[in-house]
Order: C-alpha cells, then sequence, then structure tokens
DNA sequence: AGAAATAGCGCAAACGTTTGCGAAATGCTT
DNA sequence: AAGCATTTCGCAAACGTTTGCGCTATTTCT
C-alpha cells in the first residue's frame, strides 16, 4: 500500500497539484466546488501530508526536542508529560532524549536535534555540563531553546525555573515556625544552580531570622549517600531534631536511614522536604514537603516557548514558578 | 547563520554535489584524496545531513515512535528510558507520545506517527481500546509496530510482554509456600489481557495446588480505590493474613491502608506485589515482590523491532520477558 | 460594447538528498 | 600505439510539498 500524495489525488481528479495543495489549505483562490471534491477524495484516500516534505519546503519541523538527564525521574517525568501534553495540541510531536549526564550522550542528542530540524528545544543540562557552546549553536541555527530546571549561569538565555530561592526560604521558615532547632540538611550536587540558589537562600534564612539554630550542612550524591550520611549524622549527633532534603532522592535515602533506625516521625525526629508531593505521600505520617511541580514548570516552559517563536520580543527572559508549603505530618 | 549543505560543500571545493555526497558516505567511485578535502570540509563547516531531505529521498526516517498511556509511570518510565538508550545508540530517534486513556489522543498521536512517517513504533494501548483497525493500518504504511504490555488480543501480531501467566504463578507459589491461606487478592483493569492472564493463572495456581485456601479476588480502579478495598476488606475479615498486588499503584494504595490501619508487617499482615521493585524498597520492611522490569522489557521490543525491520521472518511472534521472586520481609 | 478587474487555476522552481547511468580521464595490456 | 578496462566524477531525475507568477475565462464597470 503506497502513501496517497498530492499527486495522485492531482491526477484522479484532473487538477494541477498545486491546486490541490491550496485546496486543502483553503486558499481563498480556489472554488468553493473544487475545494470541496479534493477535501472529500483526500478524506476517501486517507491522505495524510509528508512531514519531511513540508519541513524541506518550509524549513521548519512541527517537531521539538527535549533532553533531561533522565527520563526515569519524580520530576522530569511529570515535565515531559506537561510538555506533551500541550505539544499534541498545537499539532508538534516531541523527540525526547536522555543524556545519563553524560556530556558525550549529550552532544549526540544535541546533533539529533539539529539533524531532525526541531523547531525549538527543552533543554536540562547534565550535572556535568560546564561547557555550552553546543547549546549556543542552536540558537544560531534558530533552535529556539528554553532551560529548565538545571540552567546555564550565564545571561541572554531563555530559562524557565522553580522559585528556587522561595523554595529555600519556605522551607527555612517552616522550620523555625515548628520551632526546631536543630538542623540537618542534605542537598545535593554542590556545582548546581539549582543547589546553590537553594542552599544559599536557606542558610541565608536562617542566618537572619533565626542565627542560634544550628545547621549541620551535607551534599548526598545518591540515594545510597543520603541515607549514609542520615546515619552517621544521626548516630554521631543526638541533638539533630529535623532533618530537610533537598530532593526526593534525598528524600527517600533518609527515610531508609530513619526507618532502620526505627525513630517516630515527628516525634523522635521531624522532616522536610523538596518535593513534587508524590513521595511524601506513601509515608505515614505524610511527609511536609515545599512544592516543586514539575507539571507546572512543563506548562510554563512550553508558554515561553511559543512566546519565544512568535517573536513577541517583550517576554521575560528568566520565569519562575512559584512554590508552596504542603503540610503533612513530618514536621 | 544558514545551514551548511552538500551544495554549500561542493560549490566551494568545485566539485558536484553527487560527489560530496558519496564522498562522505565513503562510496568506493571516490578517490581517496578527495574523500578527505570532502570530508575535512564537511567538518570545517558544520555540515549536518538534513534529516528530511534524507527521509524524503530514501523514504524512510530514523525515527520511531512510541507511545504509553502515560509517561509518569514507574514501568513504563523504566521502558521509555530503555528503549531510548537503544535507539540512540542505533541512530534512532524516538518521538514519544501519550495518549492518556484517551481513544482520540491515541488516533491523533497515530495520525502524527504517521505524518513524520516512523519507521517502527511501540505502543501500548490504552485501557479502552477496543478497534485496533487504526493499528493496523499503520503495518499497511509499513510501519512496524510492536506492541507491549498491554497488547490486543488477536493473533498475527507483534508483541513483548512480560511473562503474565509466570508472573501469577510465582506470586502464588510464594505465598502457598509462606503458609498463608487467607488471602485478598487485589487486581486492576479486569479488561485488560494483562489483568485477565496474571489473574487466571494466580487463581489457577490455588486451586490446583491449596483449593483450601481463601480467595478475595478485587478489583481496583486506581490508588484511592484500592485504599478503601483494602480498608473495609480488613476491617470485615479478621482472618485475612495477606495481600496481593498486582501493580506498584495498587500497592501504593494498600500501604495506606495498612499504615492507617497501623498494622505491622509481616506479624499483622504479609504483603506482597507485582512491581518493577522501586516502591516495595521504600518501605521497611521492603517489599516482596514479583520482579517486571520495563527495562528488560524495552531491551526485548528494541531487539523485535530490528529483527522485524531486517525482515528476518523466523522471529518469534510473541515473546515475553521472564520473572523472579525478589524477597523482602513482608511475607 | 469595450476595457478593466477579478476569480480560478496551472507552470515551474525550490527545499537537500540519493542514485542509476553515462562520460571523461587514467592506467594497463599486448 | 592502439585497444581495453578501470578509476573518478558529473548529469539529472526523483522524493512530496509550497508558492510566486502568469495565464485564461468570467465578471464588473463606464
Amino acid at each position: 500500500m503506497t502513501n496517497t500524495t498530492l499527486k495522485k489525488i492531482s491526477e484522479v481528479l484532473g487538477l494541477s497539484i498545486s491546486t490541490i495543495s491550496r485546496a486543502l489549505k483553503n486558499h481563498p483562490d480556489i472554488s468553493e466546488k473544487t475545494k470541496k471534491k479534493v477535501i472529500e477524495l483526500a478524506k476517501a484516500l486517507d491522505y495524510e501530508p509528508n512531514a519531511s516534505a513540508i519541513q524541506l519546503r518550509t524549513k521548519h519541523s512541527k517537531i521539538f526536542g527535549l533532553m533531561v538527564p533522565s527520563i526515569s525521574n519524580f520530576f522530569y517525568d511529570s515535565f515531559i508529560s506537561s510538555v506533551e501534553e500541550e505539544s499534541r495540541k498545537e499539532g508538534f510531536s516531541l523527540i525526547i532524549l536522555q543524556s545519563s549526564d553524560d556530556i558525550e550522550i549529550e552532544n549526540e542528542n544535541l546533533k539529533l536535534c539539529r539533524q531532525n530540524r526541531v523547531t525549538g528545544l527543552f533543554a536540562c543540562l547534565s550535572s556535568g555540563t560546564k561547557d555550552i557552546s553546543s547549546f549556543l549553536k542552536m540558537n544560531d541555527l534558530d533552535i529556539k531553546t528554553i532551560f529548565f530546571d538545571i540552567v546555564p549561569e550565564i545571561d541572554g538565555l531563555n530559562k524557565v525555573c522553580m522559585a528556587d530561592t522561595r523554595v529555600g526560604e519556605i522551607a527555612a521558615e517552616a522550620i523555625i515556625e515548628a520551632n526546631k532547632n536543630h538542623i540537618l540538611a542534605l542537598f545535593g550536587n554542590a556545582n548546581l544552580s539549582i543547589t546553590k540558589k537553594r542552599e544559599f537562600a536557606f542558610s541565608q534564612y536562617f542566618k537572619t531570622k533565626s542565627p542560634a539554630s544550628k545547621l549541620l550542612i551535607e551534599h548526598a550524591t545518591d540515594i545510597e549517600n543520603a541515607t549514609q550520611l542520615a546515619l552517621t549524622h544521626l548516630e554521631k549527633n543526638k541533638l539533630i531534631d529535623t532533618i530537610f532534603c533537598m530532593s526526593d532522592e534525598i528524600l527517600m535515602g533518609v527515610m531508609k536511614a530513619i526507618q532502620k533506625l526505627k525513630l517516630k516521625i515527628p516525634n523522635d525526629i521531624s522532616v522536610i522536604a523538596i518535593s513534587n508531593g508524590f513521595i511524601p505521600t506513601l509515608f505515614y505520617p505524610q511527609i511536609t514537603y515545599v512544592e516543586t511541580s514539575g507539571y507546572k514548570l512543563g506548562k510554563l516552559a512550553f508558554k515561553q516557548m511559543m512566546a519565544n517563536l512568535s517573536d513577541s520580543f517583550d517576554t521575560e527572559l528568566e520565569t519562575t514558578v512559584d512554590s508552596k508549603l504542603v503540610k503533612g505530618g513530618s514536621l
């Protein structure tokens, strides 16, 4: 079964290819009568435009690229889900790529985007990315790039993030309000801008609002590491009354430690996390968390992309999604 | 900045476009000397082939489609991750689509695949899909389709699944070996072939190996429903000693009920689930589960796809990934 | 009624590749 | 030195669209 093309329709109807093309696009030059004929036949023959041909001719595809370090991630998969949803509504397809936090793969993926001439790219940097020149190259090729979550530190780029400073502050505020003052704070990779922002805001808030509080700051590399850090500190320092977890991964690691030590939440220890809200509900009592919504961030990123495409130059370069505290029973 | 094309290279070098094309593909007709010149210039000019043009000319893209009900799902996201990984290695891009369990969206997505002329499609049916004619249409258009996880019940299609019958039996066997005999078994959507298989194997195994056991079978629609079902049955029937959960969603629902009732695992109640292994490790003791690996299934699906593309007709139409019991402390 | 405007359509080029075929240049054979 | 094979390359068509321009009829205006 060969695909039906404009040519085939034109031959059946005895019209020219251009007429068919115009008829299907409701061009004013074509009479209503022929439009009707064409549209009917096109439907009957299951005509479906060849995306490659269109792309070749018009120089822009209806495809977006989206790259994350890993798809299997609570935050990113909701982000992806959100962007996919919007893309579909606008008739775009989404090519999804994961860098696996590997710079080489990241570059390969960028190449794929270029070869497929995606019209836009949603990019979350891998943790090791220092050189973003290949990302800048995308802009040269007129591929609009929206960075999200983990973004380059330089200015002049289009970025959407959670309001990371606010997030850090909200968490700190909640802890202070709960009258806790021996806090083990576990953050992620210290090189990432997202970590820096949250950590700075978090500790700064304590410094100004509750300078007497004891803050123990550590950086965990993964779930197991988080478990280890929690275990050692909890055993060494019996005064610790609260653990703050910068991410779901860290929260999961910490919970394992807490369960292993058979500590009761919130009597023996309080817990607060930054999360999209899924993991916290799995425990009892539910963990209090500062909400970061991949879903909302996805919507925002998409909005930015569309604004960018329509060349409305009044759009902000850097926008954020605000956050809020969701109270469980862990604090 | 305009893209460099074969034409541009040919003009600079004073050679024909065909020579450039052949040189870059290491065609024997071209001398080593010119090959070298061409390749060097191509690199210097950042030449990257235009995928649309190639696709238009050769009639096949280096793109796969992949459709799941939802990306935000422990099983599917590991499947996606796995397929993406393999695809990249083979130079394919992946267009990811989610049907949101909506038949209309499912069809729209199929249309996108057709318009983008994907060379293959990995498809997981939405739960409401009865009419698979639009999927069959894909095969007419020479788009190889591999169904996975939730698959059509008719024969003659290429399907990869977990060994669902085995999975059911393994679970039943483990329960019997643990000397449990009042089981609340929670399954998912009863219309899905995957549910039917697991349920049939599970209850059949009990009938033959332990006919005296009491089996209480229910079907949960979502997490909350699973919680409700567990709560009511546990309160009504104090004899229940084990809860079997067909999926992670159900497990999560059940765990909420258990935590709410402050039951101790495994003293007050035993739990066993079918899972990819992530959720079970979040609890303490860890939940015993029958492993279903989206990752492995992805690898298998990809292998099937490649075999299908290379037209080796000796490939099995239906293949499965075997499973095993992973012991936690919940049984 | 004749000129001018308009409606409706077709021609042909272009987007960037790939590839069968033919042509020129070179090497080899005797 | 003449014929032949081989090497090395170019021509041109094709993939399926879109679109500026031009060409006829037909309508409208004066």
